[in-house]
DNA sequence: TGCGGGGTCCAAAGCGCTTTGATCGCGAGC
DNA sequence: GCTCGCGATCAAAGCGCTTTGGACCCCGCA
């Protein structure tokens, strides 16, 4: 059932039934309504390759899933901010494009997207602190939005992120209240903006606190269960070993806790752990009181806000690019205590301090 | 850059043009030289919409993510069939729709994907035991592959799968052999065909060594790492609590074992614990030796699989549906060990033990 | 010398839609 | 009574590609 055979059937011409499903004013009501009935009856939809053609729209948003080659993983986030991203997409008819891109032609195929005019706009996902991405999609002039940000790019682009470097910043005074001086950062790769900006966030806070950074207790990798067992168990086993970690996903810090008791490491009362927490569906943070205590932000939401983003920009190509950056919740759960053998001055307040802006 | 203006630089015609591009023979070498060095200097991609109108093609596969409405929870495994599958589509030139649909709009939603036009095929994920989707795509005619069965489904259609029965019955005799009389099954949401399938497995395996199947101990839900914690705690509280648990996902395995150190039992001394391990990149079941005992299969590679069956398929019409049972494997880890109390027999082996066909 | 037949290439139709620029009545205004 | 304006509808062009049905040239054979 195409336009043309609806036409037929009312005895219509196909302008005219093209405008009445279209909502254009110039068609009677009555024909109107007589050709929606049509529709419906015979089950009319219109073949949206057709009218991308006609339109130059293609309603459909491009998702570029890049799978590092050497480590074969995706990022778990990703399920869910598709999930976020796709209800609104669902909700502006639009249509979600995802390639699975190894690293290597990352570039080859953000250039063939644009040039093969199969989506209206992308979401950028994990950039890195040095991404040529942005250039290359800069140029396509195909609108998009960074989930993340790129720290070594000058010129503006929209973006939706999370105040990484404040959350960690805060988690670790957090830890430093309690009095614990050996601080892991379990971190994600290195190459990853977000990773950088908790670093520095954890960095800027012992530097604050005149406490020294170990290089030895700052790991980066995927961030996969295993990452953090195997970091935590190698930490553990120093001669003067972490009394805390601070990890960059709820998974790792399932790992830390693995490794904390498998050494018969008790948490908290031995180990603080803190970690961040994406909100990820099937594995939240405990049901009522949290487990870990954590910086937290839902990347589901964050799915959501960004396809809101490129929706407008999409909308109005006039505007300026948008850019939001989300604060993330430090939540208090039961994996953090004092340090062993730190008595709490009262003037230190354990309680979430709140940062200078 | 479109086929007009590369065959107007060349001072060819469309038609030469295309075909060259596209590998017909009766265009002469030499011109297909200078048409491919031309499309790459002008960096020419055919567009895809005008290229499926043309064809009847549109060189992308749906997938449909079915988000329940009440528990706002993707399947964590998605993000990873999808990664398998996405590899397959981009050695095919193929794209991947995807649509995030909450359950109450499916049906019409998996119509829309059809009478749009919009995809070349689809893949059907998380069956449940009774799934009018079935119905509804095979009058569509659009090819799909199901990952998963339908039980209750009499007429054939293609299907990848896991012998999920067999693995659950494998690990609950791997269980009794070990002393285990009491065991609980922590299953996903029982209306999913998969989880019927692995209770079946489980009741098989008990009622063929005469235990009794204690309906306390078998429990179904999403399965998330709270649902495992939930229901541990709960079994282990009871006066006659289990002494081993087989659990549907990794995930709530460690929700289980969560439990089971929040109550000082330890693992696998006073308590066993056998799940189901989808190889998930970023969640693996250890790195070296597993930790968990494990039915074991991977669900990237079935996503690699199922997306070679559809291809197949398409390509070509005529051949019977494919249909295709892959074997879990059953890891020994360090999850599992005898019953508290049991005194191992050595004419019944705790190792894999075949069962008959 | 004439003719059939490859080997190359081309013009044009068609895929299903939108949109431009008419056309056609019909009542209002002079 | 004639025109003007307007509401309702339509024919046809065009989006960028593929594909059908020739056209043209040149070579070899009778």
């Amino acid at each position: 059932m195409n336009l043309r055979a609806l036409a037929a059937e009312l005895g219509l011409s196909q302008t005219t039934v093209s405008r009445a499903l279209n909502g254009y004013p110039e068609v009677a009501e009555s024909t109107r309504r007589r050709v929606e009935e049509a529709a419906r009856r015979l089950n009319y939809r219109p073949d949206m390759r057709a009218k991308g053609l006609a339109t130059g729209r293609t309603m459909a948003i491009g998702h570029i899933l890049p799978v590092s080659s050497r480590h074969e993983i995706v990022n778990p986030v990703f399920a869910d901010f598709i999930a976020g991203a796709g209800e609104t997409y669902a909700r502006h008819g639009y249509d979600l494009l995802l390639s699975v891109v190894r690293d290597e032609d990352e570039a080859r195929h953000y250039r063939d997207v644009a040039a093969k005019r199969s989506v209206d706009g992308l979401i950028v996902h994990a950039p890195r602190a040095e991404d040529r991405r942005i250039a290359l999609l800069r140029d396509t002039g195909l609108p998009f939005v960074v989930h993340g940000r790129v720290s070594d790019e000058t010129l503006p682009y929209a973006f939706l992120d999370i105040d990484n470097r404040r959350a960690f910043e805060r988690a670790t005074h957090f830890l430093i209240d309690l009095g614990h001086r050996r601080i892991a950062l379990v971190n994600g790769l290195a190459s990853m903006d977000f990773a950088i900006r908790r670093r520095n966030g954890y960095l800027a806070a012992l530097a604050a606190r005149g406490l020294p950074a170990d290089p030895a207790l700052i790991r980066s990798d995927e961030m996969t269960e295993s990452f953090g067992f195997a970091t935590a168990r190698d930490l553990l086993a120093l001669p003067d070993p972490p009394t805390a970690f601070l990890t960059s996903s709820l998974i790792v810090a399932m790992g830390v806790r693995r490794a904390a008791d498998a050494a018969g490491i008790a948490v908290p009362r031995d180990l603080s752990i803190v970690t961040h927490d994406d909100e990820l569906a099937y594995l939240r943070n405990g049901s009522d009181e949290p487990i870990y205590t954590a910086t937290r932000s839902s990347v589901r939401e964050a799915g959501r806000r960004a396809a809101e983003m490129l929706m407008g920009m999409i909308a109005d190509p006039g505007h300026p690019l948008p850019q939001r950056i989300l604060e993330a919740d430090l939540v208090l759960g039961r994996s953090t205590g004092p340090a062993p053998g730190h008595v709490l001055s009262p003037a230190r307040s354990p309680s979430p301090a709140p940062l200078p802006p």
